[in-house]
This record gives C-alpha cells, sequence and structure tokens, in this order.
DNA sequence: CATGAATGAGGCTTCATTCAT
DNA sequence: GATGAATGAAGCCTCATTCAT
C-alpha cells in the first residue's frame, strides 16, 4: 500500500557494496536479506526487483569482481614487456588490490563452496583466466633465465595463495603501511621464483633504515574498499 | 517402533572429527546438525546426548584444538634456550601442525565470527596466551641481538598471519612436501626478523639443488587430521 | 506455490481473541503456534509477521488486559467519593468484569507462571498498580469508620482473591444471573471489610425473595468475551 | 551400564510427592520427566519402571487423591446426623484439606484439561460421587427446613467452587491462619445456604473481636503436603 | 518500485518413550 | 531396577521467495 520513494537507481547503487559488506562479515548462510534489504532502506521482498535470487546475488558479485580484477590486470600488466618487471607491478598490483578490495576478496576466497555447482564451475573457469596470466608471466620469466621454477603450475598456485592471503588479515589500523607490505610480499614472492627484485626493497617491516621502495602503489590513505 | 543400539563410546570419539570436517567444509551456518547426524548415523535429536548446542559444539571444539596446540607449544618450544633455535623449532611446529591439522585450524581461522560474543572472548583469551609466548621469543632473540624487529606485537602478529595462512591453501595432493614447505617458510620468517636461520636451508620449492633440510618434520606422508 | 492473499488487518483483529481462548483452553505450556496459526487459517511461521515470540505473545495479552482493567477502573471507580459507595461499585465493577472477559481473566490468573521472569516482574508491578488504588479504597473507608480491617494490606489481598476466583468457575450456562452472583459477593466483601453494603441487596442466589438488587450490572444475556 | 543403588521401595514413595510438586508448579504440558526423574535421583528412562506413561501417572495422581478425599469424606462426615452439624464439619474438612494438601487439590482443579478423554471422563465420575455426597446434604437439610435453596444442585456447585478456590489461593506464609480461614468460609457457606451457623463463629479476619471459634482444625502450623 | 502478508521448507531443540546391557 | 543411547515426533522460529495491491 505504501510505495513512496522509488529510488530504484540509488538502490542498485548501492546493493552491491552493501551485500558484499554483509557477505564478508556473516558468511553467504550466514547473512540473510532482510539484512541486507533492511541496509537499503527496503523490504526484504522488495528486493527481488534487483536480484533474481539469493544464489543469484552471489554469483553476480563473484563473476563481477573476478571480471574487474581481470580486466584491471589486462590494463596494469600486460603491456608490460620484461617479465621481472612484471611481475614486480603484479605484486603491487594484486597485493594492492586485495587489500583495496579486502571485503571482495575476502568474499571470493570463503564463498566459492556457496556457490552452486554451476555457478561454481562458472567461476572457476573465470579464475583460470587470472591464474593462466599469471603462470604465463611465471614461464616467461624463467624461459629468459630470470626464475628458477620446477613446475610453473604449482609455482603459480603457491605464489597466488600466498599473495591472497592477506586479504584475509590485513587491517588497515595497523601500523603496516601498504607500501611496506608490498615490498615485503615482494621480496618473499621473487624468493619464491628464485631471483631478486629487480631493485632494492626497503625493509619498512620491522623498521630497518631502507630507503627505497619498489611500490609505487598510494600508500599512505588505504582506500577502504567498504567502510 | 524404536531402535536403539548403544555405541555411545564410538559415536563420542567420531563426533569430533565428523564436527571438525563439516565446519572445514560448509561454515558453521552453513552446516547444519541433521548433517553432523547422519554422519554418525543418527537423529538429529541423538546428537544432545553429546552436545548442549550447536554454539557449545563449537565452541569446545575451538577451546580443545587451541589448548592442544598450547600444550605442543609447551611441550616442544618452550624448552629451548636459544631464541633463534627456538624460533626454528617454532616454525616447524607451527607450519606442520596447521598442516598436519588443517581442518581444525582452518575452522579456528575462519568462525571466530560465529561464536556468540562471550565464547568469543574466551577463545580470543586463550589464543592470546599462544601469541604471547611466541611474542616471547621474538623478544628474547631482539634482546639477543639476533632479530632486528621494530614493534614485537606486530612483528608477531604479521609473522603469525604468515605461517598460520598455509592451513588455508595446503592440499596433501601436490607435489610440495611438507618438509619444504617449512623451509620456505623458515626463510620467510628468519628474513622478517631481519635474521638468517642458524642452519642452510634446502630449496625445495623450485627444485633448486638445496642438500640439507633444516625441518626435521614428519615430510613424507602427511598425516591429515581428517580424511 | 505461494498464495499470499493480503488480509492483515483482520487477522490481527482475530489474533488476540483467539489467543487467549487457547491459552484459556489449554495453558501456554499445553497451547502451540500451530493451532493458534490455523485458527487464523495461517501457516504458523506467518504468526511472526503479527508476534516477536510466543512469550512475547503471552506478554502482551496480559499486559494489554491489565491496563485495560487499570483504565475501567479509573474511569469507573476512582471518580466516586464515598469509601462505601466506590466499594460498591467496585465490586459490581470487578466481578463484572471478570465474568464478561473470564477468558481473559483466567489467563492472567493462570499464567503468571509462564512468564519469563522478567515479564512477570513487569505484569506484577502493573497488578500491583491495581491492587494499591483497591487498598486505598478500603484505608480511606476504614478511616472514615466504615470499614473495621486490621491490616489493610492483607484484607485487600483476601477481598481481591475471592472477587477474582470467579473468573475459574463462572459458567454462563449455569441459572445464576450475573446480577444475582454481584449481590453475593458484594455481601461476601462488605462481610469481610466488618460492614454491611449501603443499600439491601436481593437474595438472588437460592431464590429467596429477595427484592431490590443493588446491581445495575447488565444481568441478562452475559456477554461473552470469547465465544 | 550401572547399577548401583537399587532403591525402588523409596523411589516409589517419593514420585507421588514429588510428581504433585512438579505438576503443581509447572502443569502437566510445563513439566518433563527429565525433571521429575531427575528429582528421584533417576534417568529419565528408569521412571518406566514406576510408571506407564506421563498420561497414566497423571490419571494415577489424580484418582488417587480423589478417592483419598471421598475416603476420608465417609470417615468425617457421613456417620454425623444432623445436616446442620454436617455441613459444619464439612466446610472444616473441606477447607482444611484443601489447604493442607494445596498442590495437589490444584492439581486436580488445574489439569483435567490434561487428561485423555477417556480418564477425563473416569475422574469426573468419581468426582460426581463426592458433589453427590454434598448435595445429599443439602437436601437433607432443605428438607429439615434448616436450609434454603431453590436448586440444589446448583447451590452445591456453586459451594464447592467457593470452598475449593481457597487452594488456589493460600499460602501459609500469611497472617491468616487455617482456623480464621474456615470460619470466614463457614460464615459464607451458610450465608448461601440461607442459614446461620449452628454457633457462632469468631471474626477472626478483619480482626474483630471473635471470641470462639468453630473449627476444630489444627490451626497452627499448616502442615504443607509437599515442601 | 515498494509494501505487507503469505507460504513452505528447514533448522535447532525438547521430549516421551524404548531397550540392550 | 538402573543406565545410557537411541528414536521420532513435534515445537518454536527463521528465511527465501511470491504476489496482490
Amino acid at each position: 500500500m505504501r510505495k513512496p520513494g522509488s529510488k530504484g537507481p540509488e538502490t542498485s547503487r548501492n546493493l552491491r557494496s552493501a551485500a558484499i559488506q554483509l557477505l564478508a562479515e556473516r558468511s553467504y548462510e550466514g547473512m540473510n536479506l532482510r539484512l541486507l534489504a533492511s541496509k537499503l532502506r527496503l523490504q526484504a521482498g522488495s528486493l527481488y526487483n534487483y536480484i533474481e535470487s539469493k544464489q543469484q546475488l552471489l554469483f553476480w558479485l563473484m563473476k563481477d569482481s573476478t571480471e574487474k580484477l581481470l580486466r584491471e590486470f589486462e590494463a596494469t600488466i600486460t603491456p608490460i614487456e620484461d617479465p621481472a618487471q612484471q611481475m614486480l607491478k603484479f605484486v603491487a598490483f594484486h597485493v594492492g588490490y586485495h587489500i583495496a578490495n579486502r571485503k571482495e576478496a575476502s568474499v571470493l576466497l570463503t564463498e566459492m563452496r556457496s556457490l552452486s555447482p554451476q555457478n561454481n564451475r562458472a567461476i572457476k573457469q573465470l579464475q583460470r583466466l587470472y591464474t593462466d596470466k599469471v603462470q604465463e608471466i611465471v614461464e616467461r620469466g624463467a624461459a629468459a633465465g630470470k626464475f628458477r621454477v620446477e613446475d610453473s603450475r604449482i609455482a603459480t598456485f603457491v605464489l597466488l595463495q600466498m599473495l591472497t592471503s592477506v586479504a584475509r588479515w590485513y587491517r588497515p589500523r595497523g601500523r603496516l603501511t601498504v607500501a611496506a607490505l608490498i615490498d615485503v610480499y615482494t621480496g618473499l614472492a621473487f624468493a619464491m621464483l628464485g631471483a631478486t627484485p629487480p631493485v632494492t626493497i626497503g625493509r619498512h617491516v620491522n623498521g630497518a633504515t631502507g630507503k627505497r621502495s619498489i611500490s609505487n602503489y598510494n600508500a599512505d590513505p588505504v582506500t577502504p574498499s567498504q567502510a
């Protein structure tokens, strides 16, 4: 009997971030649509003007996020020629992205199991595209004699796991700057690849007197993906 | 109309591992007691001969796991004198434990949010005891001039996050042996502490010709805590 | 697969009487929400569009009833000056109310024990307001030399118990008119207060030739609050 | 695996009072057999060595109580010749019994609705025997010109309701002695019968200067039927 | 677009009852 | 007689989802 504020577009815009927020906080099963609706100042039923189902919402979010990551990778990393330089940028990109979009990333990591089998396959396929791109860097680096890896598939997998895991625990309140973190992870990554980073990296972690940071990630105010 | 059949002790024994299995696979909210019961070939209500509530079950598992970890730390690490040696053993212990008890550890990491506020506080307190023990190693090492850290609290936190995250992704099917993993993490850990491991460590990761591994962790068959 | 059909207001209206009916017939524990729902032609879960919980429903009914009683007391009894006249009217009011709202009153009497401790306290407090008002009549009457009571608190308590108990057993099918009952109870009440009613009362009970009844309560068709 | 203390007879003895206690406190549906069992230091299942079912237990208690009341009536009241004297004794007996066995009586009053239809009929039949005995007193008194009642069936019913209701509210902690209560109720009863008690009764209620009490009920320490 | 009222399925939990030991 | 482990039914409550208005 009420249809006061028709604010479809605004609601549409808020839906994504509200959903990610809730999923990150409570997990797919732990979250419920009433909660999501109330964040959007809606009744639960009205959500169905925006989504098809809860499962579809999850799928859409994860697909969207993964595709965005892919697009940014293409724009930022693919154009670089040298595989070592690519790896350098990639670590900064991947870690930076996973920190800036911590909640989104955490949903991506955690909620694969909540996808329907079909949707699960679809997302895995998308993720595989990303993995393959990274694997290509590893392999080109190895071919160029810059990295030493035995099994590029495994090396890539472990590398990604390591870099990705930052999304699980990084909290912007800590004293650790993003730049420092990226430096650390850069060191680790190249170590795993049997190589050293193309430039000396600073020692931000435990405060040694590192001077130059390789990371050009905007360190200071970590842009929180969700407030 | 009733079909009893007393196998209390057996059920008791299976309960823990079945619960951890399910929690790791599906999360607290995503799992349901019917499922757990059916794993034990029980009706859902019969579970209440063993647990007080679903929440209490979660709490009990997490408390138990944390306390076991603490006990094993005391037995294995505390007696060692030299902080560098302690750290060496600690990395092997912590990583080894988190791989051998991967599912348990993953529950511990993921389900803090599913604990009631009160239970959450209790577990956090227990975990703090562990963190404090590690922090003590870091501080003694720093005092002895062996480690260089700026803020021992933060360094410890990051160190633990790094070592713990292994539980999230390690899969025994991979070609990575546990010994190799431990060597990698040992390297990373000492790097974070501005030091080098007391002995040369092998390069198992990417197949370089490492010779001697420092890890004496039983590498070959990773004992899975849950099948 | 869904068969909505919006009749919220109607359901809302029926809820109260249906609940009281069931509570009176079966007690709080003996009644179940499926039954209540089916009286309203609803699925059990749909009740939660109207109530917060079974306990809250009970509390709400009892609070509501008690407050209504209080309001009617204020409107009917408080304005009267003379305490004897007040008592006269009060007996008619209280007995009349408890007969007309027999089921409600019976719930109020029986289900105190089913309230949560907190809710129990809240209702007791409301009831105390009522008791205090009656006690004031007793005391003013005693002060005016019209009643003779030793302990006004106890006298009030016993008086109320006596008057209230009518709700437990009165059945409109009996040959007893409400007016007759009120006359009987008026006699008992004033006897307990060591006084005689301000006017001669009829003998309706056992059919003696009483002529004038003091009760102006609508005697003939006892309006049942719930059928 | 435990069968340590075989104390069947003792348990048998305690069963009745424990059950009445619980029924009075919580009602049939509100009480549960685990609670009853634990009062007897038994497991729930072991109760079935003593009872056939929960319903049967209720029936047995109510039947037993009613029969005991009947027997005591026969022993105490039936032998008396004069109906007025009978009534005098009866009021004291009935009120005294209902106070001394308050909880039992309250169960009898409240739990009729919890009996299965069949059991309900059986108890009603027993109660009818009691009612008939009282009705006979009333009728003999009326025939003797000592009572004036229009409809002896109704008069008896109302009389019993009034006398019985005492079990619902009497609390031994109050300042009211049982003797005083009996005097009050005696007055009320004879008033309802259009008669006066054979002896002057004291005014215990509101402390008027009553001298002789007719009640020979042991007034001082009200023996609680259940602790 | 939004709401409010509805559904049906399912989740946690309780409970009377049974029975091998 | 007693226990402990089991069952199956039922109870309260939540939730995704639907749809007339």
